[in-house]
RNA sequence: GGCAGCGUAGCUCAGUGGUAGAGCAGGGGAAUCAUAAUCCCUUGGUCGGGGGUUCGAAUCCCUCCGCUGCUACCA
């Protein structure tokens, strides 16, 4: 089964200002998960990954550190474009808002919008907190103050405007045609519920500050920065030529992974502006959850963020992927501890999958000559096995439809631990004196198995899955290769390896 | 405050009208191919409290308690 539909799947752009953390890496890694299973099963994928580097902050930190903006950013993007290789991550594309391409794309939006009537000149007044960068409604202030605390001042600017009021209806009227659009269902909840009362006209230009795309023909304003890093999305697939093979063929994107915290500007303004400007929203956008770390909040405050990199150091990189897209339902927020992590290790990875391997591995490196064993008439058994590994293909299609990770992984190890039970039900040791043939067949079935297992694992654990392809002497490994191309008994195996180790505390 | 959701075994959760489930943890046993891994059996819950509907409720209704999310322009 191959040539379905491309399917095109983004991560939010990462602002450089922050160093990149195991939040960062998370949703990067989901989005990897689904454009390696997307690819496996025939599709053509495109996926993105980048970096968000405007804004007035960001400036601000260049200055800083004594630098002109895009220096600061050619340096601080780096950052996350290391994560990627870090976390083995097989973006197609990484796009930074700071390349002409992009300023190219948000201008051209931005003339389309304007050219239809969307935006219009206006004055933003409000109080403004320069410590927490943003506006507050007189009737949010405390005592004169921001509710953080901060100082405010009265603020009045010239800007453009964006008719998001008028996109009300026509808002929810998308959601409710298109009732996959926001998940979690939560979520989705939460969104209409905020599209149904009300929304106000949206300031889309600033003349407080230049690190911005400068909005055409309006000298003195650069683009709000929603409006600029929300079109990265579009600009990577070759916007404004929507008539590029590329733009026809991905647009529009099938899923923007998101964290929660940034979901209305993906579920609300974004449609808005596409819709406005007469193109196409995104398919889906799903918002995933946040990782306390041992139980506690991650904050600038406690300086818990953890880097990936001190995680992959500690874990490995697969074992660290395989945890965060099983350890919780994928949507609602987690723990990020120790002790779960090893559990997750050495419970699932090492002794009942990574253990799996090794002993049947290693009995036909003893009893086998090294090399696949003869496979002879099924038994009952046989089948049975056999047919809940393939079975698993149509049902991981089903959960990962639905960025349901943790559910996929599940079905994986129900065979796992079928496979397991196999092994011990057939005895192939005590097969070895009684029955050298059956013992084969029963090896030749174990390792089949396995070999299905390895192939839908490379989503997850793209290295170990690898590898122990490699020990089974697999050489096609995409979905069609499930039923395709079993193990051809006779070939020769290389030496068997642990791919799983076991976590040990030192 | 308003709206929404959640509260089920030690832990994480599934289960939405018909005799309480899974994984992990705990206890006992089998096996010995294997990364001392695996397999089998098993302890454990008045399903947050109270009231109601029903032949029957974790599952529907009311109420109370506790927790969480959202309630616009900070990534």
């Amino acid at each position: 089964m191959t040539g379905g539909r491309p399917y095109y799947i983004t991560t939010p752009i990462y602002y450089v200002n922050d160093a990149p953390h195991i939040g960062h890496a998370y949703t990067t890694v989901a989005c990897d998960a689904l454009a390696r299973f997307m690819r496996l099963d025939g599709r053509r994928v495109k996926f993105l990954t980048g970096t968000d580097e405007h804004g007035q902050k960001v400036a601000r930190s260049a200055r800083d550190a004594g630098v002109d903006p895009k220096t600061f950013t050619d340096r601080v993007s780096l950052n996350f474009r290391e994560m990627t290789r870090l976390m083995n991550i097989s973006n197609d594309d990484f796009i930074r808002t700071t390349e002409e391409r992009h300023i190219r794309s948000c201008q051209a939006l931005w003339q389309e919008l304007e050219r239809r009537g969307e935006i219009y000149l206006g004055h933003y007044k409000g109080w403004y907190s320069v410590r927490d960068e943003a506006f507050y409604d007189e009737s949010e202030l405390v005592n004169g103050k921001a509710p953080s605390g901060a100082d405010v001042e009265w603020y009045e600017e010239e800007n453009y405007f964006f008719r998001l009021s008028a996109w009300q209806d026509r808002l929810l009227e998308f959601y409710e045609k298109n009732p996959n659009f926001i998940a979690p269902t939560a979520r989705r909840n939460e969104v209409i519920s905020f599209v149904k009362s009300g929304l106000n006209d949206l300031s889309v230009s600033r003349t407080s500050f230049t690190w911005g795309v400068p909005v055409p023909g309006k000298p003195g304003h650069v683009m709000y920065v929603w409006l600029d890093a929300l079109n990265n999305y579009q600009t990577a697939v070759g916007y404004p030529d929507t008539e590029s093979e590329e733009y026809k063929t991905f647009w529009p994107a099938d899923l923007h992974m998101v964290g929660k915290d940034i979901i209305r500007f993906h579920t609300v303004y974004w449609p808005a502006f596409l819709m406005a400007a007469g193109l196409q929203p995104p398919r889906r956008v799903f918002a995933h959850g946040w990782w306390t770390v041992e139980g506690q909040k991650m904050s600038k405050s406690l300086g818990n963020f953890i880097p990936p990199q001190k995680l992959v150091d500690q874990y490995g990189v697969d074992a660290v992927r395989y945890f965060m897209l099983r350890e919780l339902p994928f949507g609602s927020d987690g723990d990020f501890s120790h002790r779960a992590m090893v559990g997750r290790i050495n419970g699932d990875l090492a002794n009942d999958f990574g253990n799996l391997a090794q002993r049947v591995l290693s009995m036909i490196a003893k009893n086998c000559g090294g090399r696949v064993p003869a496979k002879g008439p099924l038994t009952p058994a046989d089948d049975a096995l056999l047919g809940a590994a393939r079975r698993l293909l149509p049902r991981l299609r089903a959960e990962y439809a639905e960025q349901a990770f943790h559910k996929a992984l599940e079905a994986v190890f129900e065979v796992v631990a079928a496979a397991n039970r196999y092994v011990d039900e057939q005895a192939p040791w005590a097969l070895r004196k009684t029955d050298p043939a059956r013992m084969e067949t029963v090896l030749w079935v174990a390792a089949e198995t396995i070999r299905h297992l390895a192939i839908l694992m490379q989503p997850v654990v793209p290295t170990a899955a690898g590898k122990l392809l490699d020990q089974l002497g697999a050489e096609a490994r995409d979905f069609a290769a499930l039923d395709g191309a079993p193990l051809v008994p006779g070939t020769a195996l290389p030496k068997p390896e642990g791919v799983f180790p076991r976590y040990v505390e030192g």
